[in-house]
DNA sequence: ATTTTTGACCTTCTTTGACCTTCATATTAT
DNA sequence: ATAATATGAAGGTCAAAGAAGGTCAAAAAT
């Protein structure tokens, strides 16, 4: 198509561009955001951006950052296919809001499918029970849906971490 | 080169020595000022930020020093019967509400005295951050600190539990 | 209408250096 | 010999500078 020589975006070639990285380095990598932008000619804050609409735990990265002197942002991928149930739970299982019983029934298969320990399972249970969240109840299913997946991926994380 | 490994940060590696010269003294140690400043190339008073943001009390640790001719520096490591200081958490130590940042120290510190495992700090860290925590910042720490006593609650339990 | 790009401003953490306080010892004055 | 003083050797404090990353909204592009 004449004329039509479509730019590719920059955020898709850094967002290839790292995922190329992560190929390269078993899934896991540290990067200084002003490298980055330097590298790309861009403003840091497009780092943030691909970062933040392209590797998602729901799209199966993870991310961690650090601020001040060494800080870095690491960038973890997650092993979607050996944590098939819980990037589940993550992507549609659980939702914006989740009662006291749906919640501690995933607990409860978690551990019967052998994805956590019975200590594991009986933390998690106390981290999201009624009890444990103190505020109006109207509000306490949409706490308990947030803390129950930052957990779920805390978990694939850790079984997507590299040694 | 992007994407190569982030360098340490020098706090942290003061933070690692001195940790692993503990480890190799029982608990309690002496050490001079300038000559740590001195091997670490550093400015004396980073000595005395090390130890102020990784060694305060709230963390393990106690600091006693003198000054003047033959002065020194003397850490010692708070070694608290675990359950002593579990329960001292439920009912001084945590409140009715914490910060992030003493959270994860609290958290730290249990994994550093064996309370929990790696996995489980990791875990309950997730459980705890300001993100999962998705709720308007001024209850975030109440929330935060219901949150982290039913797991210190459930820690307790489950120690007393398991003969 | 939606996605991407940019930039102004913010927060966190670390490093550095100038200046201060304390203590032991050596020196000096009585 | 004793008391007062000077000296130097520690450690302490604090604020400024530096080094990251984060947020948010306006502008631009699609």
């Amino acid at each position: 198509m004449i004329g039509s020589d479509t730019m590719a975006r920059l955020s898709d070639i850094i967002e290839e561009f790292i995922k190329t990285l992560l190929r390269e380095s078993e899934g896991q990598l540290e990067l200084q955001r002003n490298e980055m932008a330097d590298y790309f000619e861009c403003a840091p804050s497009q780092i943030n951006y691909v970062l933040s609409t392209r590797f998602s735990p729901n799209q199966g990265y993870y991310i961690e950052s650090r601020r001040g002197g060494g800080g870095y942002i690491r960038i973890i991928r997650l092993d979607v296919e050996k944590n098939d149930y819980l990037h589940y739970l993550l992507s549609e299982g659980i939702g914006i809001r989740i009662t006291e019983k749906n919640a501690l029934q995933i607990i409860k298969r978690l551990f019967e499918q052998g994805d956590i320990l019975e200590k594991s399972a009986y933390l998690m249970k106390s981290a999201i029970t009624d009890k444990a969240i103190m505020i109006p109840t109207n509000l306490k299913d949409n706490i308990r849906a947030g803390i129950l997946k930052s957990m779920i991926t805390a978990i694939i994380t850790w079984n997507s971490k590299k040694v």
